[in-house]
DNA sequence: CTCGTTTTGTTGGAAAAACAACATACTTAC
DNA sequence: GTAAGTATGTTGTTTTTCCAACAAAACGAG
């Protein structure tokens, strides 16, 4: 676990505390290190949740899958990011967790991490704090993907995702972590119909796109 | 502002504090009472928020509105729930919160809430504990919302939407907080399809509806 | 390199939603 | 009760998406 440390140090969760800190805080919270492999699943529909997971190292997409394998992408979380945090409130969770790349997941247990020990954590305080803004930067995430499929139509859904991804990359050439296919399910629509405008608009001039890398024009 | 401790105490925030240590936290956690009439904006795109709010009376809208007028409601925060501990994180507020009905709102220091204070309050961490919590759910009913204007067709999106309603209510008649237009907003959809939607669907026999008040066979 | 597989692009017809315009029902103030 | 204003329902047309099927390009294993 020690060999980690860094790895925890530069997380959400740990953001500001140092890492022999961490290692101190290491068992009190009951920390726990596992491997997923790419196409692995960490959490399924309808499990609940008792721990507080960071990724170290890889890709996962929160995602559900109806009945007729319609697949739905909540979110791709990339390294460094908390989850499971959203679902502590006792409710069963409604997505699965599957990786999309190999990787690597440390978990707490979330009532030891929720409460404040007596002494030996110093720094527990500024833990829950940072997993109240871990949690708190979820919920911005998911309004802003909600303003993303609330558009009408297709194009409409592009220009305000590919804006936000520019304007978070600070250029307007960037790399998305969907693949066109991934990208549908994102948007909620339909693959080909994705395809389609993409081609449209480049044909307009308004971008070039090759794979998962975009310019904007 | 003792006049409303019983209402604070069935608040999510104050869940499982008694009245007196509710009084007795007040004064650190700065609180402090407003009134909306029906109408009155709370809060504005843009904002930037440092306090934490109790809908202690009413109802209000988070929503946000574009530069052509298309509404987009996000959720309805009916008595009892906490609201504005999405946007601590520092990033300006992206919505709008309305008061649909006269509404009486308690706020506090968020800073204060968040840092467990020496002595007085004892109650504090159980503070911190529901605020976690309440913005848990509130990442829950974000993720259903998802769920719900993620469906492809206006039916669905109805489907979805009602059914839950259903559930929540349990029993296959309740009322919903929206009239038709505010329905329409809330799932992404044009009115008149609504509400042709909802014509169809009675006549299938699938339910009943007179304005806001429902019941599904 | 070659073959099989996966991803992406393209197209045309079917289905659905958006839009606009108007009819009807309900509410409110006077 | 009436008039004005608001909310809801209805309909026909236009626009967009969905869907299915296939073509082209990229990728990976041997």
């Amino acid at each position: 676990m020690k060999k980690y440390l860094k790895l925890l140090k530069e997380t959400n969760l740990f953001e500001g505390i140092d890492e022999s800190a961490i290692e101190a805080m290491l068992g009190c919270l009951n920390a726990n290190k596992s491997h997923f492999s790419e196409g692995e699943y960490l959490i399924r529909q309808g499990e609940r949740i008792d721990r507080i997971f960071v990724l170290a190292e890889g890709r996962l997409h929160v995602q559900s899958e109806d009945f007729w394998g319609n697949r739905n992408i909540f979110t791709s979380i990339s390294t460094g990011e908390v989850f499971g945090q959203a679902y502590l409130s006792g409710e069963a969770i409604m997505n699965d967790v599957v990786a999309v790349e190999p990787s690597i997941v440390i978990s707490f247990d979330a009532d030891r991490v929720l409460t404040t020990c007596s002494s030996a954590c110093r720094f527990h305080t500024q833990v829950i704090r940072n997993l109240f803004f871990a949690l708190s930067k979820n919920n911005v995430r998911l309004v802003t993907k909600l303003a993303h499929i609330s558009k009408r139509t297709t194009r409409a859904k592009l220009m305000d995702y590919l804006s936000l991804m520019a304007k978070k990359a600070g250029s307007p050439s960037f790399t998305i972590p969907f693949d066109r296919q991934q990208l549908a399910d994102y948007l909620s629509v339909e693959r080909s119909s994705l395809s389609a405008e993409l081609g449209k608009m480049q044909k307009e001039g308004l971008l070039q796109t090759n794979r998962s890398r975009f310019t904007l024009m």
